[in-house]
RNA sequence: GCGGGCGUAGCUCAGUUGGUUAGAGCGCCAGAUUGUGGAUCUGGAGGUCGCCGGUUCAAGACCGGUCGCUCGCCCCA
């Protein structure tokens, strides 16, 4: 393993890819805004306990994806997610108190995993959290600044919405008893991963891939008639709340979710675009989280989404800024160009200033950075006290008072 | 953790049934052009053929291992 090679499931984001990350996570916080969810920035690391006690631990991520570290007796973990470090900071900092609380957030995350198209061991995401709202007005909100977050990056029309419910726990332990009760029955039939997932997690059997595994799965009880009343009734209000906002959606009674914690609305905006990864933005409620790390019973609904597959589905990046680039002509010219580009940088013009080379040398480095315009200076000019400005694109040129040279750029778009 | 595909210049790739000094395009550097970029032409730099071992008179090519990338499974954003 050389050393001069980024970690395995890392990368370097360079300008162009940079410029599709801020455009995500740009576009993302402003579409957050606009419902009220305010930034907030958790640690990246945590005690490992924050993410044990909260994903259970069966789950992929904490049994083999969490990258663990033991530093002066204390056992850490690089944040696999943010849900279970936005909780902890919500009790720690006792903002209870102020709830409900609207959180966006944008940052890395880690996890352990063979990398793929779209799969990252570090990787970035973009959340938001309601936390402290009980009702079902909160999913829905937290639903459609979802979709709002992926129309402004334009790509709603790309995805699709798909939500299910996974009840109270009551619902929840009835169906969880039935469904197992069934699968049972099927044992021998059942894939060998299907096997371990009926010990663990035998809700993911619904989600096998596997073909023998649908078979069994297409009569296996049905989640809804293990539905209590409370918890169709909270079904029914996100969805209805959902229809009148015109958001699109369908019912998946397969969906379920791998961490634990979640009750109530599941819900994921899928794509086919990624290859063998489909979720683009996933979430749901969380009402036990908050009291299972030991704060007061809170309710809470969120989503998270993730910012590499997101740039991939982008069209465009947004634009590198073109500069005014400025090609001094002469030694005298170079040290006024010195000064001229600071003076052109303060008022908030992009200047570049080539660094060597004769004038024709300089104009292919203009011409390299894209730059809108090249600013020349030579003893002509300088003697007139003025400069010459030419329009890269369309090759015309004229003179232009150095006074007057700030106007004169800023015309340019 | 499991399975498939692929590793030749900065990038995209060619390289014949194993045969001498490993090529192209793009990009880069310089010149044609000492006050004018893009286009064109000329020249130049750049490679332990991923790495280690094996087979062979001879390996970029064949075999084994290893590392890396990639696609998929599991799981997930």
């Amino acid at each position: 393993m050389s050393a001069l090679q980024p970690v395995r499931g890392t990368h370097d984001i360079l300008p162009e890819d940079m410029r599709r990350h801020r455009r995500v996570a740009d576009g993302a916080r402003g579409a957050a805004a606009l419902y009220g969810f305010q930034e907030m920035a958790t640690p990246i690391f945590e005690f490992t306990d924050v993410f044990k006690r909260t994903l259970g631990d069966t789950s992929d991520i904490v049994t083999k994806e969490m990258y663990s570290f033991e530093r002066g007796g204390d056992f850490l973990t690089l944040r696999p997610e943010n849900t279970a470090g936005v909780a902890r900071a919500v009790i720690s900092g006792g903002l209870l108190q102020q709830a409900p609380l609207k959180y966006f957030y944008y940052g890395p995350m880690f996890r352990y995993e063979r990398p793929q198209k779209g799969r990252l061991r570090q990787f970035h995401q973009i959340g938001i959290e309601t936390i402290g709202v009980a009702e079902p007005l909160a999913d829905i909100e937290v639903i459609a600044a979802g979709a709002r977050v992926l129309d402004t990056l334009g790509i709603l029309a790309r995805t699709t919405l798909e939500i299910n419910t996974l009840g109270d726990s009551e619902s929840r332990t009835s169906y969880r008893q039935k469904l197992v009760d069934y699968l049972k029955g099927h044992e021998g039939a059942l894939s060998e991963d299907s096997r371990k997932r009926l010990d663990r997690n035998p809700l993911r059997v619904l989600d096998s891939k596997d073909e023998g595994d649908r078979k069994i799965v297409a009569n296996a009880p049905l989640f809804d008639d293990s539905l209590t009343p409370a918890a169709r009734d909270f079904y029914a209000k996100v969805s209805d709340g959902l229809t009148r906002l015109g958001i699109a959606f369908s019912r998946n009674q397969r969906l379920v979710r791998g961490l634990d914690y979640y009750c109530h609305t599941a819900f994921e905006f899928t794509t086919t675009e990624l290859g063998a990864q489909s979720a683009v933005m996933a979430g749901g409620r969380y009402d036990g989280l908050i009291e299972q790390m030991g704060g007061p019973a809170t309710p809470g609904v969120g989503w998270a989404a993730g910012v590499e597959r997101l740039s991939m589905m982008l069209q465009d990046p947004l634009p590198a800024p073109r500069p005014f680039a400025i090609v001094p002509i002469g030694p005298e010219a170079e040290t006024m160009a010195l000064t001229l580009a600071e003076e052109l940088r303060r008022s908030g013009i992009t200047v570049e200033l080539g660094y060597r080379g004769n004038m024709s040398r300089r104009m292919k480095a203009a011409n390299k950075v894209n730059a809108r315009a090249a600013i020349l200076i030579g003893e002509n000019e300088i003697s007139r006290n003025a400069a010459t400005v030419r329009d890269l694109d369309t090759g015309e040129q004229a003179e232009v008072p150095l006074q007057a040279l700030k106007d004169r750029l800023v015309q340019f778009r």
